[in-house]
RNA sequence: GGUGAGGUGGCUGAGUGGUCGAAAGCACAUCUUUGCUAAAGAUGCGUAGCCUUAACAGCUACCGAGGGUUCGAAUCCCUCCCUCACCGCCA
């Protein structure tokens, strides 16, 4: 959420940072300008009449312990009350109503975010490792994990429906494995306090990180409960601070969280696709910060850095490209996404994201941290996969397919795994 | 799921219709004094919004949440949520 006093403050500086994205936002902007005057006046008004009516009220009580008629100072205040309950409409229907827009309106991106249109404008900022070459056909993981009993994705379509598969045997250690080793790389290696949450959130932690209103129909509902299956583990972690004023010397907290995400896809292009590219649920191990202003720029660097460090140990091949400000996400202000080589695909895969959300999600939830001047502000938020499991297991197993059909597992991941191929 | 008790400021905890935004204690901050592995005293110390300002100040709202009664609600009524205890059920 936008600050209001940002937006009515420096309303170009909003319109220009908001243009750069995809979306026409300026004709939201100047509503908002409009609600918020009329929201404000509609304010003062009642409050100048709630204090005639708090002032005379105080005057009734004392008259009536004096013994003396107060009808008609009473017949006043019934008054002022009617006045107040009538303003009081128009400044609840305007406040409600800057909220909605504010729930609304995207981050603005930051100044250092590239500026472009679309994904094809987005940046790559480094690559590490080069593609790996085969003396034979790389096969797609679909084709290595069913030859090797590892993926059922008739099964997945028999329980559930279709974008839903069951890891067997190796597949499903693998899973398993995968998780392990990423949760303890970055609670030991990395400095992440390994937390484990709920699946099912409520509606508001859904409007903290933004997922809501907006994006209502790509998450799953229970509506006998009004709960939510999580999107992202970043919806639970980061909420779990929501409506605090956290200590300076808290700062940063660093959460790292293995959770399923269960994401509905409606309307999406790339459903069809293929295999394990996109599941309407998957396993991710997420990162979650929470930091000063000042720190979260550095924070994001080592955010990212901690997320490629799980390639790097497995030995796969990535790339990193910046979003320019046409394709980053709804809150962020500037994102990195780290895109694995998945040679059974021939193309990249988007395996993390990370992104720096500035105050934007800290307003929405009410999170912030008392400084040392003892006044209350609000911190920075982050977070980034750590990454995606699904895709991860797709690109692992493609790079490191043998020409028998076999797998061999990186030398990282053997001790969880417990062996050094899959046959 | 049932029954009972309860939800007040960072914490403990008073407060059952009228200067209560809320006593007191603890914690914390600043200052003073005595002095040195500390003690005493003074002052300050919730959140948000509005209106203003050089700054201070002022006003409004908030005592789990939402409604209601009333000239006036932390206090009375209704609904919901949560916590604790016991019972039932149970991975």
């Amino acid at each position: 959420m936008l600050d209001i006093r940002l937006i009515r403050e420096n309303t170009d500086l909003v319109k220009q940072r908001l243009a750069n994205r995809s979306g026409d936002y300026a004709s939201v902007v100047d509503e908002l300008l409009s609600i918020d005057t009329a929201r404000r006046s509609a304010e003062t008004e009642r409050q100048k009449l709630q204090g005639d009516r708090n002032r005379i009220s105080k005057d009734i009580g004392i008259a009536k312990k004096n013994g003396q008629d107060t009808s008609a100072i009473e017949s006043e205040v019934r008054g002022i009350n009617e006045r107040i309950e009538e303003i009081g409409r128009d400044a609840d229907a305007a406040d409600l109503r800057q909220r909605d827009l504010l729930l609304g309106l995207p981050n603005l991106p930051h100044e250092a975010c590239p500026v472009g249109h679309t994904a094809e404008e987005n940046p790559e900022v480094r690559v590490w490792g080069a593609k790996p070459s085969y003396d034979f056909e790389p096969k797609d993981h679909t084709i290595l994990g069913q030859a090797l009993g590892m993926l059922d994705f008739e099964a997945g379509a028999k329980i559930t429906g279709s974008a839903f598969v069951v890891y067997r045997g190796a597949g499903a250690r693998l899973e398993r494995s995968l998780i392990n080793f990423l949760l303890d790389l970055h609670t030991t290696q990395h400095g992440y306090q390994e937390v484990n949450t709920p699946h099912l959130v409520k509606a508001e932690c859904l409007v903290g990180t933004g997922q809501l209103p907006k994006f209502g129909d790509q998450v799953y509902h229970s509506p006998e409960d009004d709960l939510y299956l999580i999107p992202t583990a970043e919806v639970p972690v980061t909420n779990l601070h929501r409506d605090e004023i956290v200590k300076e010397e808290q700062l940063p907290i660093q959460y790292a969280a293995y959770t399923p995400c269960f994401r509905r896809e409606a309307g999406s292009a790339g459903l069809g696709t293929r295999g394990l590219i996109r599941m309407h649920q998957f396993d991710k191990v997420e990162l979650v910060k929470i930091t000063t202003p000042e720190a979260s720029m550095a924070e994001l660097e080592s955010l990212t850095a901690n997320a490629e460090k799980v390639l790097q140990l497995l030995g796969l091949h990535y790339r990193v490209i910046e979003l320019c400000t046409g394709d980053i996400g709804f809150g962020s202000a500037k994102t990195y996404d780290i895109e694995v080589w998945a040679p059974g695909q021939g193309t990249y895969l988007e395996v993390s994201s990370c992104s720096n959300f500035g105050d934007y999600q800290a307003r929405r939830m009410n999170l912030r941290y008392k400084g040392e001047d003892g006044k209350n502000r609000f911190p920075h938020t982050l977070n980034g996969s750590g990454t995606a499991l699904a895709r991860l297991f797709v690109a692992l197993v493609e790079t490191y397919q043998q020409a028998d059909g076999s797998i061999v597992i990186p030398e990282a991941l053997r001790g969880y795994f417990g062996s050094e191929k899959i046959l």
